[in-house]
DNA sequence: TATCTGATATATATATCATATAACAGATAT
DNA sequence: ATATCTGTTATATGATATATATATCAGATA
C-alpha cells in the first residue's frame, strides 16, 4: 500500500501515518492479518525518522488496529465484528455533528454523508 | 450558557472552549445573535490566560461560528441555511467512517449512532 | 474621563513534535 | 556462533505549540 505524508502539513506526521494505515484497513488495501513494513524501512522510504513511525505503530497498537509480532513486523489485528463505538470515535462523531447543525446542514443530508463515507471506504472507492 | 473545561485533559484548553462552544451553538443554548462572555471576562471565571480564551474566540471567527463586533462582545453568527460540507469536516467524517469499519461496526449501526447524535444535539438532548 | 472591548506585541515556561544516536533482547538466516 | 533484522527503550537536541503574564493600542460606551 502506498503511505503518503506531506511534511508541510500543520498534522503532525506520525498522525498522518496513523489515518493513512487506518484508512488502509478500512478500505481493505490492508489485509488481516497482513505485514506492514518494518518502521525502520518506513522510516527511510519517506525520509523521516524512526521514532516518528514507531510512534504511530505503538498508537495503532494501542487502539487494536495492528498487532506486534516478535517473529515479523507489525501486523495487521484480526477482524472485528459487531462491535460498539468507542468512546473516542463517539466524542469524534459528536462534534462532527455538532459542526454540520451550525453549518446548517441537514439532517438528511448530513446521514447520506456519513453513510457514503463508510460505503466508499469499504468499497475501496477511495483515493 | 455553562462552559467547563478540564486543564489535565491531553486536548488543549482552546479546542475545549472551542468545541464548548460549538456545541453550545448546535444545541441551540447559544442562539443567533447572542453574546459570548468577553475573553477577558470569560479568561477570569475559568482561571485560564486572556490569551488561551482570546485563541478559542479567534478559531470560531475564523470558521464563521461567531462574529466579532466592535460594539459589544462577540456574539454568535447568523444562522445558516442548506449549507455544503466543509473539507475540513468532510475528512473528520471519513477517518470517523473509517475507524468505524475497522471496529467491525455495522454501516446500519454507524448510520443510526450518526443521526441520533445529530438528532439529540439538535433537540438540546445534551449533557 | 474612565472603563470596557478585542487586537496586538513581547517575553517566559512547559509540553509536544521530530530528529539523531545508541544500546538492548528476541527472532531469523547463514 | 555470527550477522542481521525486528521492536523496545533511553537520552539528547532543536523547533514548534501551548499557556501564561504584562503591556499597549484603538474603538466603543457610559
Amino acid at each position: 500500500m502506498l503511505i503518503q505524508i506531506n511534511t508541510y502539513a500543520e498534522k503532525p506526521i506520525y498522525e498522518q501515518l496513523r489515518d493513512n494505515i487506518i484508512m488502509g484497513i478500512a478500505s481493505g488495501q490492508l489485509a488481516e492479518g497482513e505485514s506492514l513494513p518494518s518502521a525502520r524501512v518506513l522510516a527511510a522510504d519517506l525520509g523521516v525518522s524512526f521514532h516518528t513511525v514507531n510512534k504511530a505503530y505503538d498508537i495503532l497498537r494501542s487502539g487494536g488496529y495492528i498487532v506486534m509480532d516478535r517473529r515479523t513486523t507489525a501486523i495487521v489485528a484480526p477482524k472485528k465484528t459487531g462491535g460498539d463505538i468507542p468512546a473516542a470515535l463517539a466524542e469524534k462523531l459528536t462534534m462532527c455533528a455538532a459542526e454540520a447543525i451550525c453549518h446548517g446542514i441537514d439532517e438528511s443530508i448530513f446521514a447520506k454523508a456519513c453513510a457514503e463515507n463508510y460505503r466508499k471506504i469499504k468499497g475501496g472507492d477511495i483515493q
